[in-house]
DNA sequence: TTCTCTGTCTAGCGGTGCTAGAATCCGAGG
DNA sequence: CCTCGGATTCTAGCACCGCTAGACAGAGAA
């Protein structure tokens, strides 16, 4: 039975050796350059190996963005503990943007391209309950009359929207700041 | 004189006919039907032809975006004409949505996909501009004390994340018409 | 009528994701 | 220790992608 199990977590190591190696491609070439040619050569398997561990290549996006789905939810987390609500949403909100700052491929994988993982679901994998969550229970405090759930769903919609329209180079880098400002003014102001 | 001149109308009207398929095929079969083989097909005539008015497929698709920006510019404009500064800023976010909503394969050649078109810059292309001007006009009229452009650009981000996010199904289709309403409160209510 | 030049097409390059079938390795049984 | 059987991995190839060089045809000028 031993040689079984060892098998075994030899696959799982080559499984998060697949996994990390497409983020850390796609982080510093972006996910263009992660091609299962590219992957494979980076792995030192043949392509088939790929096929192997994943149903394609979506599949290998999906396991990355879940990772940082985790990660996400980690740090926003953190993020909460402040005391005051004003603090807490401001920090909230900039732990997210500083993650999607820093991690802009895996940002990506998460909310731009991996399309097939169930989110709203019964089937939702526990990170991405976790994450939503963890953005819930922070800006639940300051809700005031308003429906906690729908002011997060908002919430986060603005952060992305700025997110992703920062990146295209549809806003200009100048008025960030302002904007954050601005908005996290507007959330905050009971109706 | 003459034959040169109805050559350059041909081509024209072929040109259009390449953007004009493109968006119909995309809009009807998605972006990843819009291949060179099956636009040049479509067209009826062969691949090189595409290359002879566009310098490649990307060009193509910017083409079909610049389309999109005219229209969207049009609609907000059109929005823009009612007098009441409240009901002035739901038409503007309605229409925008509906835009969106209507045309989702053009929505994201404007937004997700082209990012080669130069957004802020001098040489903006200009339904590019109008396009925010147009936004700009409905929303600095309820501005106070706020930054008109500031404020414009954050509620065009957080119309963006609640369109991308609820077409990714991250946000559940029920909540719409909540969310919506919620944003405009928090957008109208002065700070 | 012949020549030229513009415009279009055929054929092909190097790349993609993915897979069938050959080859290889490794543990078990004689 | 050797051989066999089954799991594992690789080689080679499919159909497709965006794009382009060079052959070809057809319209206008001389």
């Amino acid at each position: 039975m031993s040689t079984q199990q060892r098998r075994e977590r030899e696959r799982a190591r080559r499984h998060d050796l697949i996994v990390t190696t497409a983020r850390k491609l796609a982080e510093s070439e972006g996910w263009d350059a992660v091609t299962t040619r590219r992957l494979a050569d980076e792995i030192e398997y043949s392509q088939p190996v790929l096929y192997s561990h994943f149903a394609g290549k979506d599949a290998i996006v999906a396991a990355v963005a879940l990772e940082g789905f985790t990660e996400l939810a980690a740090r926003l987390r953190a993020a909460t503990r402040t005391g005051e609500p004003r603090a807490a949403l401001e920090g909230l909100a900039r732990a997210y943007l500083a993650f999607a700052e820093e991690n802009p491929a895996l940002y990506d994988a998460m909310f731009t391209m991996a399309v097939d993982l169930p989110f709203g679901q019964d089937d939702t994998p526990e990170p991405l309950r976790d994450g939503f969550q963890a953005l819930l229970s922070g800006v639940a405090q300051f809700a005031g009359g308003r429906d906690p759930a729908i002011l997060t769903e908002v919430a986060w919609s603005a952060l992305h929207g700025l997110i992703v329209l920062s990146r295209g180079g549809r806003l200009p880098a100048s008025g960030r700041e302002a904007r954050l400002t601005l908005l996290l003014d507007q959330l905050g102001a009971a109706r």
